[in-house]
RNA sequence: GGGUAGGUAGCGAAGCGGUCAAACGCAUCAGACUGUAAAUCUGACGACAAUUGUCUUCGGAGGUUCGAAUCCUUCCCUACCCA
């Protein structure tokens, strides 16, 4: 008889501290972290997306940081297929896997599974986008309606992307995405969730801070450096950031210096919140009242002996 | 001291006799979301009851009117201009 493998998962949002306390328990208990984190996972833009520092990155193994350049596509669910890999072979070599990161899709992709069909037709999609073009939102969701009654419950018509995506996937195969929906694969693991959290108005304080160091770490050279190799939020979706939009357009002279850095600052508020409605309707996180002296090494105590604690 | 423009809910800003608790934007809060998710989308937002409900608001005080944020008088304040 063998025991289920735990896995640790370090989640929270933006500015919590999840990368610095992942690192140091990875640290501790011989792991290695895999970031879920939709952003990080592509080269270029290491300060925009605060990326672990290049003395973290050393010091331990992290899977899906700089690995995608920002013209490339990627998205959650060949996160959970691929990452899931990852996370037996990090087993195999007997360490322990740490997830770390503030995309909500990507770890319950990673954790709970979606279905591992990979459909995807271009052709199909652009057909669709270009039928939004010419007759609107309401049409395409009433050919939805009429092809797969039960995802049309599920999706707000207003959500565009989503029908369109149940569309492309019903075009391409003949099958309701709300059919494919209900083959979860097997997950061999079990993860402890735990959740950082603070004060609304601590947490807003650190975002605060931490737009500004990242203005003094260079963000603007980066976002330069995207711009002049032709990356842009209108056309790569990856560079469609918060911090790096903001940038964009503000050497596009849409707005001041002042402006930019009020919008950045407020827009990582909103992707905080949003973060944060996410996580809490996943009932399984054990919530972790970070407050806000601690450092790393103290949370990263409470959080092992929690993991300890955590028995299937 | 004179002139002009203003003072509206957390802020900005409409409204200029009834249909105004008062448009709209922002902030804030709450929520949805299984393959672009740092995205996309929804709702609440004077107070209280928390669905048709009640109460207190539109710088202050008076007044006109069946009825005022909207008209009149007066006072206070702000900005700019002339002294």
């Amino acid at each position: 008889m063998r025991s289920v493998k735990k896995v640790l998962a370090i989640v929270g949002p933006t500015a919590s501290g999840k990368t610095d306390i992942s690192v140091e328990i990875a640290r501790r208990l011989n792991g290695e972290i895999i970031s879920a984190d939709s952003r990080q996972v592509y080269k270029g833009m290491p300060v925009s997306t605060s990326q672990p520092s290049e003395e973290n990155l050393n010091s331990v193994k992290h899977h899906f940081i700089s690995e995608l350049n920002p013209d490339e596509e990627f998205n959650s669910g060949e996160f959970g297929i691929i990452g899931r890999k990852i996370i037996d072979d990090i087993f195999s070599r007997n360490k322990l896997p740490v997830i770390c990161g503030g995309s909500g899709l990507y770890i319950r992709s990673l954790i709970d599974g979606f279905f591992e069909e990979k459909i995807e037709s271009k052709e199909i999609r652009e057909r669709l986008y270009r039928e939004l073009n010419d007759r609107g939102e309401d049409y395409l969701y009433e050919e939805l309606r009429r092809v797969d009654p039960e995802s049309s419950q599920i999706i707000p018509p207003r959500k565009v992307r989503r029908v369109i995506r149940a569309l492309e996937i019903y075009y391409a195969t003949g099958k309701k995405i709300s059919e494919l929906q209900k083959n979860l694969p097997e997950i061999n693991f079990k993860t402890f969730q735990i959740g950082l959290s603070y004060q609304r108005k601590i947490l807003y304080e650190r975002i605060n801070q931490r737009v500004d160091r990242m203005i003094e770490e260079g963000l603007l050279n980066e976002v330069r450096e995207l711009m002049n190799r032709g990356y842009h939020y209108g056309k790569n979706y990856p560079v469609d950031t918060v911090g790096v939009k903001e940038v964009m357009k503000y050497f596009e002279g849409e707005f001041s210096f002042e402006e930019m850095l009020h919008l950045i600052k407020q827009n990582t508020r909103r992707y905080a919140k949003r973060q944060l409605t996410w996580f809490r309707k996943d009932k399984r996180i054990l919530w972790l009242e970070a407050g806000d002296g601690e450092n790393a090494d103290e949370l990263a105590e409470k959080v092992l002996k929690h993991f300890e604690e955590f028995h299937l």
